[in-house]
DNA sequence: TTGAAAGCGGTACCAC
DNA sequence: GTGGTACCGCTTTCAA
């Protein structure tokens, strides 16, 4: 018949004060060497593990863990090459600190904020989620440290972003200065919905994902600016970041007529996805149309032909928002940092229109 | 000044007891619709965020935290393949029992088994980890339900497991009725002490790593029956299983004389590895060369040459795991299932040896 | 349907 | 160096 052992069994049994038994496992200054030992050699006898993991957070305030708040389920994340990189900067980052990875995702659903609500965390860090992603209210309201990285951007919250205006606009620039006109662009989803196809200017406006908005935004201008017309040009949503669900969207766009003679692909998921749609309908690229991507995710260099992409430096981005919540949590305030710089890869999937 | 608002403040605040205001939020049907949305209301308008979750943890004993053990360090796992093909079977699985993954290392130091010792978890899955792993013990000394995957084998403690012997005697037969003799082996840590080159007899017999121990036995117990001396086998450990390190070991092994017609690689990744090796030594393969590796891992069946190898099924084992977990959680006791089996699939990295 | 009260297992301050 | 003792914030019988 074994009771349950706490630090009060083990404090009777030893004839010693339930204080010192604590001491002897969180401050070991605080008591002889001696006795510290003896509590040890018997709570080991005992099958005492130490204190209560629950108990101490609640009297502590801290858990050791930091919530890790994924976009579009776990699955995911661990698929995108971009979002791996990101965890394992992060998690790197933590780790130095003694720190776990408690990963929940953001799907949209009421339960998932409930779950988030429910979650014993020390801080959140969120990454690509909606602007009205209801797991993210549920996160803030529970007034922790928290880090964004990419998107929502919260007020009062430090965010880890990159130049993402630049990005899109240093692609644009580089296929409008080859000399195309007839341009396309592949998006990453707008809003979580599952929508698929050519998007109206409503959806662009309205998009929730904030990076999409300010990228496309930033495509816009940039042709704009060059004398394209913003609405002649097709823009196809893709309901889910991925290489097959790219490759979708791809064959729309490069069935039209008159076809593409490039194509801005928002992610690097997406462009190469454009290059499989792109060589199994027999369009040359970048003869008969260019493709640049955005990313430089790992294997695009390498990818048939190499990926001209906008790069970014994904894995540290991950680590400098672990840094964030490292001093988040030792109590410093932290400004959001400036955005992080990106910079045009040209590699082989762009060159001039043919003709 | 803001007091931190508990149940007891909303309690007071409303003239209701406290635990109404708690059966407000756990348990709907105690209490009248109306007061319910009342209390709701009201601990919106305080920025009451609900039950604090540590509170709730050390009363009702559940954190809705399933702790994952990470072999490595989490940046391995988030670049191995199969681990990431693992933790999304995994995750799939819990997410629908709303349970999170708490996510920690086990890297043999002191501090990671105290972390997980100090970490608030309703259950523990473990992956691959060394039989003397210190925060393996100190996931078991917590005393809460507990799966395994590959390793190490705990008495009491469910294990989802393959038929490593199986694959690993099909690998080797595979080559011998090829017609190889001089056949070399390429291995995963055999510890985790960063130990990379050729293993004598006493490291392989002493294997913390119980996979590699079963499956090096049985490639030694079938090229034995088959008459090939082992002692004559060279057998490389590579300190990290990843295809670089896959290449380090693969030179050494082709450098010898006289050089191996066959290697068995006992992952992918290393596999991989010794694909890049061969080819930058200008070793033909399966020309000069066969090689095999253990997993199917993504990609492989691409590479050059599509690798022959053992397949496994390797996000399944995740979910499988992840049932188990969440049967356990439930209550119900739950026994070792029967090792998943495994099957040789032939690409055209092997062929018969030269001459 | 609502309220009172007994813990859950520890931590940390303070006195001895 | 050691012990006494208020809480931490919630859940959950049980009675009203």
């Amino acid at each position: 018949m074994s009771e349950r052992v706490t630090l009060l069994t083990l404090a009777r049994d030893l004839g010693v004060s339930r204080a010192t038994v604590s001491n002897a496992y969180n401050r070991p200054d605080q008591l002889s060497a001696d006795l510290r030992d003896r509590i040890l050699a018997r709570a080991d006898q005992l099958g005492f593990a130490g204190p209560d993991p629950r108990a101490r957070g609640l009297r502590s305030g801290r858990t050791g863990a930091v919530g890790v708040l994924i976009d579009q389920g776990l699955s995911y994340a661990f698929s995108d090459p971009t979002a791996v990189l990101y965890l394992d900067g992060l998690a790197s980052e933590l780790q130095s600190d003694g720190l776990g990875l408690l990963l929940h995702a953001g799907t949209g659903s009421k339960t998932d904020a409930e779950l988030v609500r429910a979650a014993a965390v020390d801080a959140w860090v969120i990454r690509s989620l909606p602007d009205d992603e209801p797991a993210v209210a549920a996160a803030l309201a529970q007034q922790r440290p928290m880090v964004v990285l990419d998107q929502p951007e919260l007020p009062g919250v430090p965010l880890v972003g990159i130049d993402d205006a630049d990005g899109a606009v240093a692609a644009t620039q580089l296929l409008l200065d080859l000399g195309h006109r007839d341009i396309a662009v592949l998006a990453m989803p707008l809003r979580p919905d599952g929508f698929q196809g050519l998007v109206d200017a409503v959806r662009e406006r309205y998009a929730t994902y904030s990076v999409m908005r300010t990228r496309l935004c930033a495509v816009e201008q940039t042709l704009s600016a060059a004398g394209v017309d913003w609405g002649a040009v097709p823009v196809v949503e893709c309901a889910v970041n991925d290489m097959d669900t790219g490759a979708l969207g791809a064959y729309e766009l490069l069935d039209r007529t008159p076809a593409p003679t490039a194509i801005i692909a928002l992610s690097d998921q997406l462009a190469l996805g454009a290059l499989r749609a792109a060589h199994e309908m027999g369009v040359c690229v970048p003869g008969a149309c260019s493709v640049v991507g955005f990313d430089d995710a790992p294997g695009v260099s390498t990818a048939l032909p190499p990926l001209t992409t906008v790069a970014q430096p994904l894995r540290e981005r991950g680590q400098v928002a672990g840094e964030i919540v490292r001093a988040l949590l030792r109590g410093e305030s932290v400004a959001t940092p400036p955005r992080l710089p990106v910079s045009l890869v040209v590699r082989d999937s762009t060159g001039p229109p043919p003709r």
